[in-house]
DNA sequence: ATTGACAGTTCTAAAATAGAACTTAAGGTC
DNA sequence: GACCTTAAGTTCTATTTTAGAACTGTCAAT
């Protein structure tokens, strides 16, 4: 598969992975939440390779994730800020950060603390129904085909029956 | 940077990208989540190549996501299972998904709806505070050292002090 | 006139990935 | 008993990506 047909997958998430799905993007994301703007300081805080990264800040430009902005004139000079559908990854961050805060952490502890300034204390993050604000858990969910399903909803059908009908068309 | 050094950094967002961070691991989980078990289900679903399939499984293995459970003695098989390390990364799949949902979808609209079994609601992910509760946005945040932090914290100190900094040592 | 900051671009070597064919082991079919 | 099928990989070559370092272009300050 090419990196360009996951955007057209008819799924949320290869299309997000499409955009976050590599060694660099989350990264350089974490950085641009802890308010780095600049190429050299993104450089210079992950030890990405001056290629990788300009790559990178353009494919999160070009989706719109982060935007460039002048900050200065003469020479020309830009700093790469969030935009809105940036600053809407900071769940994913924040469950990604919780996950290796329970499970990858070693045995001095966890690396960051978050304080919540509306209440003031510590906090973990917690995904909750919108509905009735009850935690998630994966086997309280049922899945149901949408509106954007693929036709014959292939994520639905077994792999093994579509497995035999791949074969069958062969 | 090497895949290895990942794992190794003081930082719990890194070493989850080193689990998880590339083209194909979110997507086989994805599989895992809709109860995708065998090596030929999740390459005839993702179109992965087998080389990379058996590679990625390995290291999901490897990092305690799935187990390995025999399923048939004589030529022995298995399948692979999630572990509650692996059922715990539902938040991070389901923000995802949340993601693509509101930045990704064509006009068709969402591939999968979501339904609460608990509440009987079809419902969107929102993560909230552990301690008071309230939906979290990037702004009400403060991010501080913990135990485990890297002595001197960079991710604190500016990039720019750092890359000032970087330059004296050498 | 030279040095330094900043934001890239270019180059070569090394590593990862794609795509297809091959292997191993057992069960069933003619 | 030769042959086909299922399942879970492994091996092979060609292509693409990434790493690492050096280089370029602008302008400001010394």
């Amino acid at each position: 598969m090419k990196w360009d047909a996951l955007e057209e997958e008819p799924c949320s998430l290869a299309r997000t992975v499409a955009v976050i799905g590599d060694r660099w993007s989350l990264l350089i994301l974490r950085e641009c939440f802890l308010r780095i703007r600049r190429f050299d300081d993104f450089q210079a805080s992950l030890g990405i390779t001056r290629h990788l990264l300009a790559d990178r800040l353009k494919k999160l430009v070009r989706f719109g994730v982060l935007r460039k902005i002048p900050y200065q004139e003469a020479p020309k000079r830009y700093e790469y800020i969030l935009t809105q559908k940036g600053l809407d990854l900071y769940p994913i961050i924040m469950s990604i950060v919780h996950w290796g805060n329970i499970h990858m952490v070693d045995a001095r502890g966890r690396p960051l603390l978050h304080e919540h300034k509306s209440c003031g204390k510590m906090f973990d993050p917690v995904m909750v129904c919108s509905e009735c604000g009850e935690p998630l858990s994966a086997k309280h969910v049922h899945v149901h085909p949408g509106p954007g399903a693929r036709r014959s909803s292939p994520l639905h059908a077994s792999a093994r029956e579509r497995t035999k009908r791949n074969a069958e068309q062969a």
